[in-house]
DNA sequence: TCTTATATCTTGCCAGTGTCAAGATTAATT
DNA sequence: AATTAATCTTGACACTGGCAAGATATAAGA
């Protein structure tokens, strides 16, 4: 039997990696840095050489989820030729992600200290990299239905609200609703297919 | 110089109270019952007279906060006769409840245990109160618009998917978006108002 | 009124948490 | 080989939620 050496060699991916794991484990609730540690079969403060806080390494787990999570979202809606089913298939996976994952919404989204940075018109910041995925198969549809590039903000934000509003009423509060979800944000889709006169102020 | 005297006297409402200015001024990571209970002048331990769980307090204080909010929402659509109106004004309301207290959204959504009950067919089980203030006005408007009821389900879920998403992204994460929210959340108003075929599964 | 019982609050304690400081161990560099 | 730097451990501190036992005030019963 070998023994773990003095050096762990590659803590601090362990550390990010099992922290994940055990968020999916016990939920946002169970998790603590001592228990990673000891997860990793490190010591308590073993930590704290690799990062200065617990809100750092929570933000890096959070960094890597959200890597997971546009992968997942990119591949939704690769190899989809019709624009519209692209969108309503992004849609779902946007939400069957957090239902999956339940305690990953109030963790991505409140807990880990990661800043969502939409384009912010004179800013040049980089953009939420699950948003980028929105933008790209929303213009796409957009152009395609022939909607004015104008309103491509209005109706990215839209869209984006809705599906993350749906993800969060399903993934947080125990909500019960019978209909279809799917025919809910459908509701969305089909407004913009229309030509509906946009001369309220 | 009077003293508190030994037994409070209304200790319960007191530390629900306390409990949300507590987190009012520090935010949901800055609550602890310890803190709740020095602010009232008691020792650490009283609350457990009350409450048998911290999480207990944090139901109670859930429901406090829960009706302030439904009353927020109540007002805003009272007195509203042009139904259109009075739905902008209910999403507007729900909106700025949260931008004014930015801990509230994590708190009642994911921190305290209350239940979001929506009417679900059979089951006959009391309406979480602010869906009910929804349901209510936005009735009122799709008959305004001659929609039929069947789509009332999803129609007011897609709306207050899209209100809480709105709420959810500004409230919790940094967000920037530079337009204008108002527009976006009307993008699903005026779907309502088209007569666009609905004869997609 | 005096005693008893009940509700309420306090004190003291425990395990668990995040964080820091000091020391121990190994890897890298010269 | 000797020194330096990186990494991990141990021990401590203040804070947290929760429990048990005792103190105190109110209510009820004689």
């Amino acid at each position: 039997m070998k023994q773990r050496p003095y050096h762990h060699g590659d803590l601090r991916n362990t550390l990010i990696e099992t922290g994940i794991e055990l968020i999916n484990e016990e939920g946002l609730g169970g998790f603590s840095l001592r228990k990673v540690a000891a997860k990793c079969g490190v010591s308590h403060a073993a930590p704290y050489g690799h990062f200065k806080d617990v809100q750092q390494l929570l933000a890096a787990m959070g960094e890597h989820v959200t890597a997971q999570f546009t992968a997942s979202l990119q591949a939704s809606v690769e190899g989809q030729t019709e624009p519209l089913s692209a969108m309503e298939k992004l849609g779902t996976a946007y939400i069957a992600f957090f239902g999956q994952h339940p305690a990953y919404l109030p963790f991505l989204f409140f807990q880990s200290g990661i800043t969502i940075q939409v384009d912010g018109g004179e800013e040049d910041a980089p953009a939420y990299p699950p948003f980028a995925v929105f933008r790209t198969t929303g213009c796409r549809l957009f152009r395609s239905l022939g909607l004015p590039p104008e309103r491509d903000g209005q109706m990215l934000m839209a869209y984006w609200s809705l599906v993350h509003g749906v993800a969060s009423l399903q993934s947080s509060s125990g909500i019960r609703y019978s209909g279809n979800w799917q025919e809910v944000w459908q509701v969305i889709l089909q407004s913009g297919g229309t030509e509906d006169e946009i001369n309220r102020s």
